[in-house]
DNA sequence: CAAGCCCGATACCGTACTGGTATCTTCGCT
DNA sequence: AGCGAAGATACCAGTACGGTATCGGGCTTG
């Protein structure tokens, strides 16, 4: 049956006069291409396009479908704009951990937004104690936050994965190693998060050993501090290697820390289209954001 | 992606009002069907249907998506009759083997002149003397025909394998029994096809055993000189198990001969987008036709 | 009010389809 | 004649799709 997705690929290759720019255009290769045109080509018994060694050629059923292609195309697009506005107006609050503005997060929001341009977004920043971000009382509708902590109740989808490391002061004896070990910080103090910040994740951020068993540091409740108490004591923070650091600070791989995946999560009892939404926009963002 | 069989299953629904019937209109069973608003739901990002235990209700962006949907349905359809009037006026040869006007052989017929208004459809009736029905020399673009044949530069796609049996008149003293072998038939004349004939049909149809070895009955060129020699002669045929008999005729089934193949069937070299979607409805429409 | 029933959702499975990698064929150009 | 570019083909892996079996939850009905 005659798709949309073949539509949009046939309109690429009648605009590029070519396979292999379009395949590019398409974020795709080139040989799904060949066997799509020919599926339309089969479904709707004719040729559309004349291929030469040089590119391709458009014959007269295939300008017609490119005008009819392009025009469908744009009705289906202003119907589902449409259909979005017959909807009630609705907030989605979004839930972050304060280190989802890299690179992907953006693109993650523009795709959003202009997908569904009537939902007014909220941001909540949430603070180092709570990663699920409010998600269980309501607080946020989504969240984009870290592993690992209390998944019940939580829905999660993994974005991608990130080692994570050892954040010392520049003039730290182990600043220049490639890499260190748990056991090497093990005289350190680590700051500790507050009472009743979610023991996993509490756990995790610890060096996965119990608190008491070091000497104790400052409390911390936000990436910043973290960085302070760092910068300012000579405690120990670790964090995914992602984060740009402030001078006189530098992070070291750790190898015996599983690493942090950064998730999209949402209150599964809240579940919504518009939830789902979001959630599929996020993980089709950051795949194809570096595969 | 919104695609447009997600808006088919949609509008069902809409209709219907009804998961269970919407499924049955469109030959699928319920739960894809809920899958797959499901994924239109996240799509759009709104709830497209209130669920209840005596059916479904519209949300308003369900109904707004209900009028969108039936439009653009609507445009597709116009945009492909259209595209194909766009092509050259063409003609499509069917060769077939006089025993395609079956049931499906119908429906197969309606469906691909519903979808190629513009192609005038010719039908050339085989004899029994040449399974490919001018395949090979262009007098026909497309075949209906039975396997076995020489299948070389010949592209076959199976619709339906038929057992076959021996056709009997019906004071034959084997014309009570269950079943019967070749063995059964040893001493009776086989009916011949005429010199020229592929050789791989032609020892098929006389019992996969040489010709030489058994009386000789007459030479046959159609279906009707075959049913012709076995009431007036004594004369053995073999046959598909679904024709309708005349009277004084029966068949038995043939425990020992492989079943023959209806197929669709087209030269290799020749394809074309036309020929392939004949292919293509004659073995959607088998397959539906009974599974 | 309890039991049965109807309807939609979910779990699970096998197949088909979609997209990727590697390679081939062909045609144009040097 | 040989090279290079473009599209086609072969093959593989992951995902999507449709089917079967089963669940949960409101109505209905005795």
């Amino acid at each position: 049956m005659m798709e949309l997705r073949l539509l949009r690929y046939f309109v690429a290759i009648a605009e590029e006069r070519h396979f292999g720019r379009a395949a590019a255009r398409l974020h795709m290769t080139q040989p799904p291409l060949s066997r799509a045109i020919k599926q339309l080509e089969t479904d709707l018994g004719v040729v559309l396009l004349h291929r030469s060694a040089t590119g391709v050629e458009p014959t007269p059923a295939g300008n017609a479908l490119y005008t009819e292609a392009r025009t469908l195309l744009e009705q289906a697009e202003q119907a589902r704009a449409r259909v979005t506005a017959a909807a009630d107006a609705v907030t989605l609050t979004i839930g972050t951990l304060a280190d989802s503005a890299e690179e992907a997060g953006t693109r993650l929001a523009a795709t959003f937004r202009r997908r569904h341009p009537k939902v007014s977004i909220r941001i909540r920043e949430a603070d180092f104690t709570d990663p699920t971000t409010g998600l269980r009382n309501g607080l946020a509708d989504v969240a984009l936050t870290r592993l690992p902590f209390d998944g019940i109740g939580i829905s999660v989808r993994v974005l991608r994965s990130d080692p994570v490391g050892v954040v010392l002061r520049a003039d730290d004896p182990l600043a220049g190693r490639d890499t260190v070990c748990l056991a090497d910080l093990a005289d350190r103090p680590w700051f500790q998060l507050p009472e009743g910040t979610d023991p996993i994740w509490r756990a995790y951020w610890n060096g996965a050993t119990p608190v008491g068993e070091r000497p104790a540091g400052p409390v911390v409740r936000t990436v910043n501090e973290c960085m302070q108490a760092v910068l300012w004591n000579g405690t120990v923070g670790i964090a995914p290697l992602i984060h740009a650091l402030p001078d006189g600070l530098t992070w070291v791989p750790l190898t015996d820390m599983p690493p942090s995946s950064l998730v999209v999560a949402w209150a599964t009892e809240h579940e919504s289209p518009l939830v789902r939404s979001f959630a599929h926009i996020a993980v089709e963002t950051y795949r194809s954001a570096h595969t």
